[in-house]
DNA sequence: GGCATAAAGAACCGATCGGTTCATTAAAGA
DNA sequence: TCTTTAATGAACCGATCGGTTCTTTATGCC
Protein backbone atom coordinates (compact mmCIF):
# COMPACT_ATOMS: atom_id res chain seq x y z
CA UNK A 1 0.00 0.00 0.00
CA UNK A 2 2.83 2.57 0.85
CA UNK A 3 2.60 5.92 3.05
CA UNK A 4 -1.18 7.52 2.42
CA UNK A 5 -1.17 11.31 0.84
CA UNK A 6 -1.54 14.03 3.76
CA UNK A 7 -3.03 16.70 1.50
CA UNK A 8 -5.95 16.47 -1.02
CA UNK A 9 -5.72 18.39 -4.36
CA UNK A 10 -8.65 20.00 -3.55
CA UNK A 11 -7.12 21.34 -0.08
CA UNK A 12 -4.09 22.36 -2.13
CA UNK A 13 -6.23 24.36 -4.30
CA UNK A 14 -7.66 25.89 -0.96
CA UNK A 15 -4.85 27.76 0.00
CA UNK A 16 -3.34 28.64 -2.93
CA UNK A 17 -6.22 30.60 -4.50
CA UNK A 18 -5.95 33.03 -1.57
CA UNK A 19 -2.20 34.04 -3.06
CA UNK A 20 -2.93 33.92 -6.52
CA UNK A 21 -5.98 36.08 -5.67
CA UNK A 22 -4.02 38.45 -3.72
CA UNK A 23 -1.08 38.63 -5.83
CA UNK A 24 -1.84 37.96 -8.83
CA UNK A 25 -0.21 35.31 -11.31
CA UNK A 26 3.22 37.05 -12.81
CA UNK A 27 3.98 38.16 -8.42
CA UNK A 28 3.01 35.22 -6.71
CA UNK A 29 6.45 33.59 -5.91
CA UNK A 30 6.32 29.54 -5.52
CA UNK A 31 8.21 30.32 -2.50
CA UNK A 32 4.77 32.11 -1.38
CA UNK A 33 2.37 28.83 -3.00
CA UNK A 34 4.83 26.63 -0.53
CA UNK A 35 4.36 28.58 2.47
CA UNK A 36 0.31 29.16 1.74
CA UNK A 37 -0.01 25.13 0.86
CA UNK A 38 1.79 23.70 3.60
CA UNK A 39 3.06 21.71 0.55
CA UNK A 40 7.06 21.28 -0.30
CA UNK A 41 7.59 22.96 -3.69
CA UNK A 42 8.71 18.73 -4.90
CA UNK A 43 5.39 17.71 -3.07
CA UNK A 44 3.88 20.58 -5.61
CA UNK A 45 5.28 19.43 -8.48
CA UNK A 46 4.49 16.06 -8.22
CA UNK A 47 0.45 17.10 -7.98
CA UNK A 48 0.55 19.96 -10.84
CA UNK A 49 2.53 20.60 -13.86
CA UNK A 50 4.46 24.23 -12.45
CA UNK A 51 2.79 27.29 -11.58
CA UNK A 52 0.61 27.87 -14.56
CA UNK A 53 -1.07 24.82 -13.94
CA UNK A 54 -1.53 25.25 -10.44
CA UNK A 55 -2.91 28.52 -11.62
CA UNK A 56 -5.18 27.53 -14.11
CA UNK A 57 -6.66 24.40 -11.39
CA UNK A 58 -6.90 27.37 -8.68
CA UNK A 59 -9.28 29.28 -11.07
CA UNK A 60 -11.27 26.12 -12.37
CA UNK A 61 -11.37 25.34 -8.66
CA UNK A 62 -12.42 29.02 -7.98
CA UNK A 63 -15.58 29.18 -10.11
CA UNK A 64 -16.27 25.50 -9.31
CA UNK A 65 -17.55 26.69 -5.92
CA UNK A 66 -18.71 29.58 -6.99
CA UNK A 67 -21.31 28.31 -9.48
CA UNK A 68 -22.25 25.41 -6.65
CA UNK A 69 -23.54 28.87 -4.68
CA UNK A 70 -26.47 28.81 -7.48
CA UNK A 71 -26.55 32.79 -7.13
CA UNK A 72 -27.98 32.77 -10.43
CA UNK A 73 -29.79 29.26 -10.82
CA UNK A 74 -32.26 29.45 -7.91
CA UNK A 75 -35.73 29.33 -8.91
CA UNK A 76 -37.78 31.45 -9.45
CA UNK A 77 -35.21 33.35 -11.53
CA UNK A 78 -35.81 36.92 -11.71
CA UNK A 79 -34.11 40.15 -9.97
CA UNK A 80 -33.39 38.91 -6.35
CA UNK A 81 -31.05 36.35 -8.15
CA UNK A 82 -28.94 38.85 -10.35
CA UNK A 83 -29.10 41.25 -7.30
CA UNK A 84 -27.93 38.61 -4.84
CA UNK A 85 -25.21 37.94 -7.49
CA UNK A 86 -24.13 41.70 -7.44
CA UNK A 87 -24.03 41.57 -3.84
CA UNK A 88 -21.89 38.07 -2.68
CA UNK A 89 -20.59 37.15 -6.23
CA UNK A 90 -17.98 39.72 -5.79
CA UNK A 91 -17.17 39.29 -2.08
CA UNK A 92 -14.14 36.92 -2.15
CA UNK A 93 -15.22 33.17 -0.60
CA UNK A 94 -11.73 33.05 0.85
CA UNK A 95 -11.72 37.16 2.88
CA UNK A 96 -10.09 38.08 -0.14
CA UNK A 97 -11.60 40.98 -2.57
CA UNK A 98 -13.68 41.38 -5.39
CA UNK A 99 -13.84 38.57 -7.79
CA UNK A 100 -10.47 36.23 -8.89
CA UNK A 101 -11.49 35.85 -12.35
CA UNK A 102 -12.23 39.69 -13.14
CA UNK A 103 -9.10 40.38 -11.70
CA UNK A 104 -7.87 37.91 -13.50
CA UNK A 105 -8.23 39.55 -16.64
CA UNK A 106 -5.87 42.66 -16.42
CA UNK A 107 -2.72 39.36 -16.47
CA UNK A 108 -4.58 38.23 -19.50
CA UNK A 109 -1.71 39.13 -21.53
CA UNK A 110 0.71 36.71 -19.78
CA UNK A 111 -1.71 34.64 -18.64
CA UNK A 112 -1.42 30.46 -19.82
CA UNK A 113 -3.86 30.53 -22.51
CA UNK A 114 -6.14 28.34 -21.28
CA UNK A 115 -6.34 30.97 -17.85
CA UNK A 116 -8.07 33.16 -20.52
CA UNK A 117 -10.38 30.38 -22.37
CA UNK A 118 -11.67 29.68 -18.79
CA UNK A 119 -12.75 33.21 -18.02
CA UNK A 120 -13.67 33.72 -21.36
CA UNK A 121 -16.11 30.81 -20.90
CA UNK A 122 -17.35 31.39 -17.70
CA UNK A 123 -18.07 35.02 -18.69
CA UNK A 124 -20.05 33.91 -21.56
CA UNK A 125 -22.02 31.50 -19.34
CA UNK A 126 -22.85 34.09 -16.73
CA UNK A 127 -24.14 36.45 -19.38
CA UNK A 128 -26.33 33.60 -20.50
CA UNK A 129 -27.33 32.70 -16.75
CA UNK A 130 -28.38 36.77 -15.86
CA UNK A 131 -30.03 37.19 -19.39
CA UNK A 132 -32.56 33.65 -18.58
CA UNK A 133 -33.04 35.90 -14.99
CA UNK A 134 -33.79 39.01 -16.15
CA UNK A 135 -36.05 37.46 -19.24
CA UNK A 136 -37.68 36.14 -17.04
CA UNK A 137 -39.21 39.61 -15.48
CA UNK A 138 -40.61 39.92 -18.81
CA UNK A 139 -38.36 43.61 -19.50
CA UNK A 140 -39.39 45.70 -21.95
CA UNK A 141 -36.05 46.46 -22.91
CA UNK A 142 -33.63 43.64 -24.78
CA UNK A 143 -32.98 40.81 -22.13
CA UNK A 144 -29.59 39.93 -23.55
CA UNK A 145 -28.23 43.79 -23.99
CA UNK A 146 -29.18 44.14 -20.30
CA UNK A 147 -27.31 41.59 -19.19
CA UNK A 148 -24.67 42.66 -20.90
CA UNK A 149 -24.91 46.19 -19.01
CA UNK A 150 -24.95 44.34 -15.60
CA UNK A 151 -21.98 42.14 -16.36
CA UNK A 152 -20.23 45.08 -17.27
CA UNK A 153 -21.43 46.54 -14.01
CA UNK A 154 -20.32 43.97 -12.06
CA UNK A 155 -17.05 43.38 -13.68
CA UNK A 156 -16.20 47.51 -12.48
CA UNK A 157 -17.76 46.48 -8.96
CA UNK A 158 -15.71 43.79 -8.67
CA UNK A 159 -12.28 45.80 -9.82
CA UNK A 160 -13.39 48.57 -7.29
CA UNK A 161 -12.91 46.13 -4.21
CA UNK A 162 -9.48 46.65 -4.97
CA UNK A 163 -9.23 50.07 -3.76
CA UNK A 164 -9.23 50.88 0.04
CA UNK A 165 -12.06 53.24 0.05
CA UNK A 166 -15.57 53.01 -1.22
CA UNK A 167 -16.60 49.45 0.53
CA UNK A 168 -19.46 50.78 2.41
CA UNK A 169 -20.75 52.34 -0.74
CA UNK A 170 -21.04 49.15 -2.74
CA UNK A 171 -23.96 47.97 -1.35
CA UNK A 172 -25.72 51.82 -1.96
CA UNK A 173 -24.56 51.15 -5.50
CA UNK A 174 -26.20 47.84 -6.19
CA UNK A 175 -29.41 48.93 -4.74
CA UNK A 176 -29.30 52.05 -6.94
CA UNK A 177 -28.53 49.94 -9.82
CA UNK A 178 -31.45 47.24 -8.99
CA UNK A 179 -33.86 50.10 -8.46
CA UNK A 180 -32.63 51.41 -12.08
CA UNK A 181 -32.80 47.97 -13.59
CA UNK A 182 -36.17 46.77 -12.50
CA UNK A 183 -37.71 49.72 -14.48
CA UNK A 184 -36.87 48.51 -17.73
CA UNK B 1 27.57 74.32 -21.06
CA UNK B 2 28.57 70.90 -21.68
CA UNK B 3 26.50 68.32 -23.87
CA UNK B 4 23.10 68.45 -24.20
CA UNK B 5 20.71 65.84 -23.47
CA UNK B 6 18.95 64.13 -25.78
CA UNK B 7 16.19 62.77 -24.69
CA UNK B 8 13.05 64.68 -22.67
CA UNK B 9 11.42 63.58 -19.28
CA UNK B 10 8.37 63.51 -21.27
CA UNK B 11 9.68 61.81 -24.27
CA UNK B 12 10.58 58.94 -21.85
CA UNK B 13 7.20 58.60 -19.80
CA UNK B 14 5.51 58.29 -23.47
CA UNK B 15 7.16 55.72 -24.08
CA UNK B 16 7.79 53.94 -20.96
CA UNK B 17 3.88 53.97 -20.70
CA UNK B 18 3.21 51.69 -22.63
CA UNK B 19 5.11 49.19 -21.02
CA UNK B 20 3.55 49.43 -17.87
CA UNK B 21 0.10 49.63 -19.30
CA UNK B 22 0.53 46.27 -21.59
CA UNK B 23 2.39 44.38 -18.72
CA UNK B 24 1.76 46.36 -15.44
CA UNK B 25 3.88 47.48 -12.73
CA UNK B 26 4.87 43.61 -11.50
CA UNK B 27 5.78 42.55 -14.75
CA UNK B 28 7.55 45.25 -16.52
CA UNK B 29 11.43 44.75 -16.48
CA UNK B 30 13.80 47.41 -16.75
CA UNK B 31 14.93 45.91 -19.81
CA UNK B 32 12.08 45.99 -21.32
CA UNK B 33 11.74 49.86 -20.47
CA UNK B 34 15.31 50.60 -21.29
CA UNK B 35 14.29 49.06 -24.76
CA UNK B 36 11.25 51.01 -25.82
CA UNK B 37 12.24 54.13 -24.01
CA UNK B 38 15.68 54.07 -25.97
CA UNK B 39 17.73 55.10 -22.65
CA UNK B 40 20.06 53.35 -21.18
CA UNK B 41 19.63 51.85 -17.55
CA UNK B 42 21.68 54.24 -15.37
CA UNK B 43 20.40 57.21 -17.80
CA UNK B 44 16.79 56.10 -16.60
CA UNK B 45 18.13 55.92 -12.94
CA UNK B 46 19.86 59.02 -13.80
CA UNK B 47 16.33 60.75 -14.30
CA UNK B 48 13.99 58.66 -12.44
CA UNK B 49 14.39 57.49 -8.82
CA UNK B 50 14.39 53.83 -9.67
CA UNK B 51 11.31 51.72 -11.19
CA UNK B 52 8.67 52.65 -9.05
CA UNK B 53 9.32 56.20 -9.45
CA UNK B 54 8.80 55.87 -13.29
CA UNK B 55 5.67 54.02 -12.98
CA UNK B 56 4.44 56.77 -10.92
CA UNK B 57 5.62 59.43 -13.66
CA UNK B 58 3.94 57.66 -15.96
CA UNK B 59 0.55 57.31 -14.24
CA UNK B 60 0.65 60.89 -13.61
CA UNK B 61 2.01 61.99 -17.42
CA UNK B 62 -1.30 59.51 -18.81
CA UNK B 63 -3.81 61.18 -16.20
CA UNK B 64 -2.54 64.59 -17.56
CA UNK B 65 -2.78 63.85 -20.98
CA UNK B 66 -6.51 62.04 -20.37
CA UNK B 67 -7.29 65.37 -18.52
CA UNK B 68 -6.20 67.52 -21.31
CA UNK B 69 -8.53 66.19 -24.04
CA UNK B 70 -11.41 67.98 -21.75
CA UNK B 71 -13.95 64.65 -22.54
CA UNK B 72 -15.55 66.11 -19.37
CA UNK B 73 -15.20 69.64 -19.21
CA UNK B 74 -16.35 70.54 -22.50
CA UNK B 75 -19.28 73.11 -22.92
CA UNK B 76 -22.03 72.61 -22.55
CA UNK B 77 -22.06 70.14 -19.56
CA UNK B 78 -24.73 67.09 -20.41
CA UNK B 79 -24.87 63.55 -21.48
CA UNK B 80 -22.95 64.00 -24.62
CA UNK B 81 -20.13 64.74 -22.59
CA UNK B 82 -20.48 61.45 -20.64
CA UNK B 83 -21.23 59.53 -23.69
CA UNK B 84 -18.36 60.85 -25.36
CA UNK B 85 -15.87 59.81 -21.97
CA UNK B 86 -17.04 56.43 -22.23
CA UNK B 87 -16.42 55.74 -25.52
CA UNK B 88 -12.95 57.62 -26.01
CA UNK B 89 -11.88 57.41 -22.28
CA UNK B 90 -11.28 53.63 -22.49
CA UNK B 91 -9.52 53.29 -25.79
CA UNK B 92 -5.66 54.08 -25.02
CA UNK B 93 -3.58 56.51 -26.16
CA UNK B 94 -1.36 54.53 -27.60
CA UNK B 95 -2.69 52.17 -29.12
CA UNK B 96 -2.78 50.09 -25.68
CA UNK B 97 -6.20 48.45 -24.60
CA UNK B 98 -8.42 49.82 -21.92
CA UNK B 99 -7.64 52.37 -19.22
CA UNK B 100 -4.42 52.75 -17.60
CA UNK B 101 -5.14 53.57 -14.21
CA UNK B 102 -8.14 50.75 -14.04
CA UNK B 103 -5.72 48.12 -14.61
CA UNK B 104 -3.58 49.51 -12.21
CA UNK B 105 -6.49 49.29 -9.51
CA UNK B 106 -5.42 45.19 -9.73
CA UNK B 107 -1.63 45.71 -8.21
CA UNK B 108 -2.95 48.42 -5.50
CA UNK B 109 -1.44 46.23 -3.30
CA UNK B 110 2.06 46.04 -4.53
CA UNK B 111 2.05 49.39 -6.22
CA UNK B 112 4.12 52.20 -4.25
CA UNK B 113 1.43 53.68 -2.02
CA UNK B 114 1.97 57.13 -4.18
CA UNK B 115 0.39 55.59 -7.39
CA UNK B 116 -2.79 53.92 -4.78
CA UNK B 117 -3.53 57.98 -4.06
CA UNK B 118 -2.97 58.77 -7.50
CA UNK B 119 -5.09 56.45 -8.76
CA UNK B 120 -7.93 57.25 -5.59
CA UNK B 121 -7.61 60.69 -6.48
CA UNK B 122 -7.79 60.72 -10.51
CA UNK B 123 -11.30 58.98 -9.44
CA UNK B 124 -12.62 61.09 -6.92
CA UNK B 125 -12.16 63.80 -9.30
CA UNK B 126 -13.61 61.79 -12.03
CA UNK B 127 -16.57 60.38 -10.16
CA UNK B 128 -16.92 64.68 -9.60
CA UNK B 129 -17.18 65.63 -13.21
CA UNK B 130 -19.49 63.19 -14.31
CA UNK B 131 -21.72 64.05 -11.55
CA UNK B 132 -21.42 67.65 -12.53
CA UNK B 133 -22.29 66.49 -16.13
CA UNK B 134 -25.26 64.47 -15.28
CA UNK B 135 -26.75 67.38 -12.93
CA UNK B 136 -26.64 69.85 -16.03
CA UNK B 137 -29.23 67.34 -17.16
CA UNK B 138 -31.85 67.81 -13.84
CA UNK B 139 -32.33 64.07 -14.00
CA UNK B 140 -35.03 62.96 -12.25
CA UNK B 141 -32.70 60.27 -10.59
CA UNK B 142 -30.02 61.99 -7.94
CA UNK B 143 -26.70 63.16 -9.86
CA UNK B 144 -23.97 61.80 -7.48
CA UNK B 145 -25.52 57.72 -6.99
CA UNK B 146 -25.65 58.28 -10.98
CA UNK B 147 -22.22 59.40 -11.41
CA UNK B 148 -20.84 56.38 -9.31
CA UNK B 149 -22.59 53.97 -11.51
CA UNK B 150 -21.51 55.46 -14.33
CA UNK B 151 -18.12 54.65 -13.09
CA UNK B 152 -18.51 51.66 -12.34
CA UNK B 153 -19.72 51.48 -15.55
CA UNK B 154 -16.65 52.89 -17.19
CA UNK B 155 -14.59 50.51 -14.97
CA UNK B 156 -16.34 47.31 -15.97
CA UNK B 157 -16.02 48.43 -19.61
CA UNK B 158 -12.32 49.50 -19.55
CA UNK B 159 -11.58 46.00 -18.07
CA UNK B 160 -12.84 44.28 -20.97
CA UNK B 161 -10.86 45.39 -23.18
CA UNK B 162 -8.06 43.35 -21.93
CA UNK B 163 -10.26 39.90 -23.07
CA UNK B 164 -10.03 39.24 -27.23
CA UNK B 165 -13.63 38.84 -27.59
CA UNK B 166 -16.46 41.44 -27.85
CA UNK B 167 -14.88 44.29 -28.65
CA UNK B 168 -17.11 45.77 -31.58
CA UNK B 169 -20.24 45.37 -29.18
CA UNK B 170 -18.76 47.68 -26.55
CA UNK B 171 -19.89 50.88 -28.88
CA UNK B 172 -23.34 49.23 -28.87
CA UNK B 173 -23.19 48.16 -24.98
CA UNK B 174 -22.55 52.23 -24.54
CA UNK B 175 -25.36 53.33 -26.47
CA UNK B 176 -27.32 50.77 -24.46
CA UNK B 177 -26.21 52.29 -21.50
CA UNK B 178 -26.44 55.93 -22.42
CA UNK B 179 -30.12 55.11 -23.88
CA UNK B 180 -31.16 54.30 -20.08
CA UNK B 181 -29.47 57.05 -18.18
CA UNK B 182 -31.01 59.54 -20.26
CA UNK B 183 -34.36 58.50 -18.82
CA UNK B 184 -33.21 58.60 -15.19
C1' DG C 1 11.23 -7.20 8.86
C1' DG C 2 10.38 -6.10 3.95
C1' DC C 3 8.05 -3.40 0.55
C1' DA C 4 5.80 0.43 -1.40
C1' DT C 5 4.44 5.00 -1.34
C1' DA C 6 4.69 9.82 0.22
C1' DA C 7 6.60 13.80 2.00
C1' DA C 8 10.36 16.87 3.34
C1' DG C 9 14.35 19.22 2.47
C1' DA C 10 18.36 20.51 0.54
C1' DA C 11 21.17 21.32 -3.27
C1' DC C 12 21.50 22.89 -7.60
C1' DC C 13 20.40 24.76 -12.34
C1' DG C 14 20.45 28.85 -15.57
C1' DA C 15 18.19 32.99 -15.84
C1' DT C 16 16.51 37.22 -14.53
C1' DC C 17 15.40 40.67 -11.29
C1' DG C 18 16.14 45.85 -9.57
C1' DG C 19 19.83 48.52 -8.48
C1' DT C 20 24.65 50.61 -8.43
C1' DT C 21 29.12 52.04 -9.93
C1' DC C 22 32.52 53.44 -13.08
C1' DA C 23 35.33 54.14 -17.07
C1' DT C 24 34.67 55.66 -21.59
C1' DT C 25 33.01 58.41 -25.30
C1' DA C 26 30.45 62.35 -27.27
C1' DA C 27 29.09 66.97 -27.71
C1' DA C 28 28.64 71.49 -26.47
C1' DG C 29 30.66 76.41 -24.87
C1' DA C 30 34.62 78.97 -23.13
C1' DT D 1 42.50 73.05 -26.06
C1' DC D 2 40.16 72.75 -21.77
C1' DT D 3 36.14 72.22 -19.12
C1' DT D 4 31.65 70.77 -18.40
C1' DT D 5 27.81 68.01 -18.99
C1' DA D 6 25.47 63.89 -21.15
C1' DA D 7 25.10 59.33 -22.53
C1' DT D 8 26.67 54.72 -23.14
C1' DG D 9 27.81 50.14 -21.95
C1' DA D 10 29.75 46.88 -19.29
C1' DA D 11 30.60 44.91 -15.00
C1' DC D 12 28.98 43.77 -10.82
C1' DC D 13 25.95 43.23 -6.61
C1' DG D 14 22.81 40.22 -3.78
C1' DA D 15 18.54 38.30 -4.35
C1' DT D 16 14.99 35.80 -6.33
C1' DC D 17 12.79 33.45 -9.98
C1' DG D 18 10.64 28.72 -11.81
C1' DG D 19 12.08 24.34 -12.23
C1' DT D 20 14.57 19.78 -11.39
C1' DT D 21 16.71 16.06 -9.01
C1' DC D 22 18.01 13.20 -5.28
C1' DT D 23 18.59 11.69 -0.64
C1' DT D 24 16.44 11.09 3.57
C1' DT D 25 12.73 10.18 6.55
C1' DA D 26 8.11 8.84 7.62
C1' DT D 27 4.10 5.91 7.29
C1' DG D 28 1.27 2.58 5.73
C1' DC D 29 0.14 -2.79 4.48
C1' DC D 30 1.75 -7.50 3.75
Amino acid sequence: MGRPKTFTREAVLEKALPVFWRQGFADASLHELEHATGVNKSGLYAEFNGKEDLFVQSLRYYLERLEKQGLLTAEPLGWSNVERFLKRGACGLAGQKGCFAVNSMRECAILPPEAVGVIDRSRSKLKQLLARNIEAERPRMNADALAELVLTFFTGLSMERNLSSGRPSSVRKIDDLMNVVRTL
